[in-house]
DNA sequence: AGAGGCATACCGACTGGTTGGTATTGTGTC
DNA sequence: GACACAATACCAACCAGTCGGTATGCCTCT
């Protein structure tokens, strides 16, 4: 990536936290400049649209997250099922703070605009996609060792997991806490540990 | 509930499917007059603000979906187990026909308002609770006969099945098909297959 | 070095369409 | 005629996007 201008950087990271804090159609431009401590000027001059926005946002979104998880402690792991594992409770540590810090964006972005804007659906879709086959890539590896035979694929458990954590999510906006989140992903783990027995 | 009157009731039922396909923000009042073929005239005198439509709605999902689910047919078995594992097929079974017409109306809320609407974001956790609660019913009986000394409560498991339902409704959209949520929700039938263990 | 020219970055007032909500006026029913 | 319901017209606020303008840096030609 070439290095684009520390404004426009701004302007994304702003994006995250108020779309993940006021929803796509909730958010204006401007909740967008004053977060970013920039005008509207500046605004459209660096992005057409409000919409070239959310998927500018999107594809931000999911660099940080993959630089959070290829650099994560536990991918040193040599067990497939052990870097599962500490993928689920990587996630579980990192439920701290505010709800519009930990939340995602993709899954946000999407249930709003699913019908509304395709241009925002299919980038979620992809960047969503492209975090599970980074997933099931550990999953066949684990699957292979542990459990051969298994009548499951190795994709269908990267999207159940990604649900799962989706719909932690949406429970903890519920209840305003991560509480809720936290004992989901137990479960979650429980499953893991269940599905790929040593 | 007193009989309301009919063209309330309109009002609701369009709420429902036009707040499922472009979430709260993103849907105007008068795409809820045109859907239930009514004038904002009438919606004024039957609700005072969009966000008290909102509420209302949530609370007619969650009649409506009480009303499916207490008279589904497998609520005769006689082993909670059982009744467990016929309600994730009973809703695998519904995801049929159109995003809107599946998907569930609170989680779609309560992701995009619970910052912004705390009304709405405390009638959706009051209403999702209820259904958990319900669950947590047959998953106590459950696990009284078959897991009596498991680490979990039937609450956080009750929790769990739901994020795992919301989770899939989520990928569904961003996939545009309920293929990738039947899959999810057979991996969380299998999870409960192997916590409740025969 | 310095003048001139040009592109990028940024600002903030403005516009035109939209939208939640109101006021007013029917209309049918008891 | 009182009341509930519904339709139309309307208003004020809001918001995405525009536009004219300024500041700053960079390149080129002398």
């Amino acid at each position: 990536m070439q290095p684009q201008h520390q404004s426009k950087t701004r302007l994304l990271d702003a994006a995250l936290l108020v779309f993940r804090s006021r929803g796509y159609a909730g958010s204006t431009v401007e909740d967008v400049c004053a977060e970013a401590d920039l005008t509207k000027g500046s605004f459209f001059h660096h992005f057409k649209t409000k919409e070239e926005l959310a998927i500018a946002a999107a594809q931000h979104f999911s660099d940080r997250a993959d630089a959070l998880f290829t650099h994560a402690p536990y991918i040193d792991l040599p067990d497939p099922r052990d870097r599962l594992l500490a993928y689920v409770d990587f996630r579980i540590a990192i439920l701290k703070g505010e709800l519009r810090d930990y939340t995602c964006l993709l899954g946000t972005l999407v249930q709003e605009t699913y019908q509304t804007h395709p241009a925002i659906r299919a980038a979620c879709e992809r960047h969503l996609t492209t975090h599970v086959d980074m997933l099931a890539r550990d999953i066949a590896a684990a699957k292979a060792r542990y459990a051969p035979d298994a009548a499951w694929t190795p994709e269908s458990l990267g999207f159940h997991i990604q649900a799962t954590i989706q719909g932690a999510f949406i429970l903890a906006k519920a209840k305003n806490g991560a509480a809720v989140a936290v004992q989901c992903l137990a479960h979650l783990r429980r499953y893991l540990e269940l599905l790929l027995v040593r």
